[in-house]
DNA sequence: ATGCCGCCCGTAGGGCGA
């Protein structure tokens, strides 16, 4: 049974409510993870999606963050949030599908080396590191998917020299990204295609879209034993090119379930 | 150059994203 899942960073759902549902009607994957729905969980349009045969669980919140996983198949087990970490920001939300445990996540963007939000981003990634660890612990079939605010490595930038050191590659980030791997995940698109360029976000500014100046800081980890039945994984710039879109575009990983 | 663009809140323009 083939089984898709999907990621995108929406930059608020009130104003890319449309364009999501009309790409899930085109793909109809089996889960799609949200990120920056920047809504409450009440302001969340459920029924449009429910239309469409989408569950969703929703962690929401005004302004800012706010995560959502949907899914044609039946939600278990939702975990919004770390257990242990006072974080008031909605940055992680758990749910499990078809056996597989799905993490949607919303890796803090850290602003810069010498900001507040760095030191809040390290330390959040620094509470990830057991989080993830004991979900991979309780679920051997789990997948991270999100917005890591990581580009691993400099094929995930553009133009690697003008990045050098700044947030988003920095080497404590990419440390941590690493960390991740040795847990046993796998970053599904870097194993499934090589050593192919392609980014999931451009700036909004400088025609940054136009010209390719992106970066790859959008990802789907999956642990071995996912790993073992993964088989494509790729990036729909399309979206990106859109009137009024996301600076985001969706990432998707095709499984074959035994 | 600390802005470029876009969204939120709220109804001007600052905070924030990446």
């Amino acid at each position: 049974m083939a089984f898709a899942l999907a990621t995108w960073n929406v930059n608020s759902i009130r104003v890319r409510q449309d364009q999501v549902l009309a790409w899930l009607e085109e793909h109809q994957p089996d889960v799609l993870a949200l990120q920056e729905l920047k809504a409450p969980s009440e302001a969340f349009p459920y029924e449009a999606f429910r239309a469409l045969g989408y569950e969703a669980a929703v962690s929401g919140q005004a302004t800012y963050n706010g995560v959502a996983i949907l899914s044609r198949h039946p939600l278990e087990a939702i975990s919004p949030d770390m257990p242990g970490y006072a974080d008031t920001q909605k940055r992680v939300l758990a749910v499990t599908v078809a056996g597989i445990r799905v993490v949607c996540v919303y890796i803090p963007n850290g602003a810069s080396l010498d900001s507040d939000k760095y030191t809040y981003k390290l330390e959040w990634l620094e509470q990830f590191m057991g989080y993830a660890e004991s979900i991979l612990e309780a679920y051997p079939q789990t997948v991270i998917l999100g917005d890591y605010n990581i580009a691993p490595s400099d094929a995930d930038v553009h133009d690697p020299k003008a990045w050098q050191g700044q947030v988003l590659v920095s080497e404590p980030e990419r440390a941590y990204f690493k960390r991740l791997l040795d847990l046993g995940f796998s970053d599904a698109f870097r194993s499934l295609s090589g050593d192919l360029k392609a980014y999931s976000w451009w700036d909004y500014r400088m025609n940054a879209f136009k010209r390719d100046l992106g970066l790859r800081i959008d990802h789907i980890l999956v642990s071995a034993a996912v790993m073992e039945k993964a088989r494509t994984c790729f990036i729909d710039k399309l979206p990106r090119g859109l009137e009024r879109p996301s600076d985001h575009t969706p990432v998707i990983l095709e499984l074959e379930l035994g």
